[in-house]
DNA sequence: CTGTCAATATTGTTCAACGATTTAATTCTA
DNA sequence: TAGAATTAAATCGTTGAACAATATTGACAG
């Protein structure tokens, strides 16, 4: 891997190292995370740590509980009705109002193609990661920073769900054809065609996630 | 006022308390914001002051900046017409979609009223302050946990900015009928055309936080 | 088995320290 | 005197230790 920057700060360096193990399923959903055990694994003091917690759990990835520590947050039904609900706001209003030559088309191309060769090798984590991909295009193409950045974070939260779900194959390989219609009715020009193919994904995305979830 | 909340940690009270500051203009952009000093004056540690700087740059409401410290973060153009494209996809969509029954319907037209009021007495201030609760009730309307907090971020990062501005009543006065009007035609069942209304009406209000803002 | 109480562990907060970086002041040179 | 270079002061970044407050555990009595 690259050698880590140490010119950024150590907490949102610590924030990044530990959403990245929470994403790849490493910390599980409600585990308690010790500051002492994790600042001694880390090798940072308790204080940079809990800073790091502080950011973790205004993205909603961890809980904080007084006097008892932090916690994995553990996904539900709610929470992923909650995050489809936005999905469905943000992402369709940015679609339906795209510009088709936008540069974040580009991205979503990128990510189709990418999502296809991963899927020919059956690497569907892959896949899901390209899917995400595409989707965060999508929100750029409303030109609004913020906006991108508050998708990321119920990206990652969505994520988490994901990973308490097996089959993989079955959460994100149907999805590889219909992002590429989507993206060639955009560019085709039709891009309020194109958002009402894409909440019509989204509902469908929504109905086996939840279906997935309620087999646990 | 109401004696302070013990109970809740320490970091995000006094982030809570400087968020006021902040909004309230007691503390003014650009305005470097020393640890040491403001530790000794809210009589906390460094630490915790650091929590809470931290979880407002999250906010957007300080910016930080390496060895140097954190500052009052200054609102530009930039900021304002991201925020605006937001509040256009979140707040339109909410109300288009809207169930015309929704509690938070309740909400609105106490946040109408109590606009009228106070528009009545020029309490300009207080009229901004029902505006805003009123627009965070459409957003209510979502039904999102998570669309609702990331609302109230943007919208306290919009207050930053109309602190700057003079002529407070221009910037808030204008609004409190077009609130209504907007209510009276969600309430008559027909969301859409409200939601037409609101695109207007935020269009509008753009253009006057704009101009006001290029006059400085 | 259940409730009480002490012992233990963990979090919440503060303080002091020190290296690194920025900012201000001072000195030196042309 | 103006400007550049150097030194000194202030501030941030991070750590470690300390102690109070709270939660958990386990022993014990009934």
């Amino acid at each position: 891997m690259a050698e880590q920057d140490t010119t950024s700060a150590l907490a949102p360096r610590l924030a990044d190292s530990i959403r990245d193990k929470l994403i790849s399923g490493e910390l599980k959903p409600g585990q308690r995370l010790s500051e002492a055990a994790l600042s001694t694994d880390l090798d940072v003091s308790r204080n940079s740590l809990r800073e790091a917690f502080r950011l973790l759990t205004k993205e909603g990835l961890l809980r904080h509980e007084p006097n008892r520590g932090v916690f994995v947050a553990t996904p539900s039904m709610a929470s992923i009705i909650d995050i489809y609900r936005i999905r469905k706001i943000i992402e369709c209003q940015a679609l339906a109002k795209a510009y088709p030559k936008h540069p974040a088309v580009a991205r979503m191309r990128g990510a189709v193609e990418s999502a296809r060769k991963a899927s020919e090798n059956s690497d569907w984590a892959a896949v899901g990661s390209q899917n995400m991909v595409f989707h965060a295009s999508i929100v750029d193409l409303a030109d609004s920073q913020r906006l991108s950045g508050f998708y990321a974070q119920i990206a990652a939260e969505l994520r988490l769900s994901f990973g308490l779900l097996a089959n993989p194959e079955l959460l994100h390989a149907p999805y590889v054809e219909m992002n590429f219609a989507i993206l060639e009715t955009l560019e085709a020009g039709r891009a309020e065609e194109a958002a009402a193919a894409l909440e019509t994904y989204l509902a469908q995305s929504e109905r086996t996630v939840l279906a997935a979830f309620g087999r646990l």
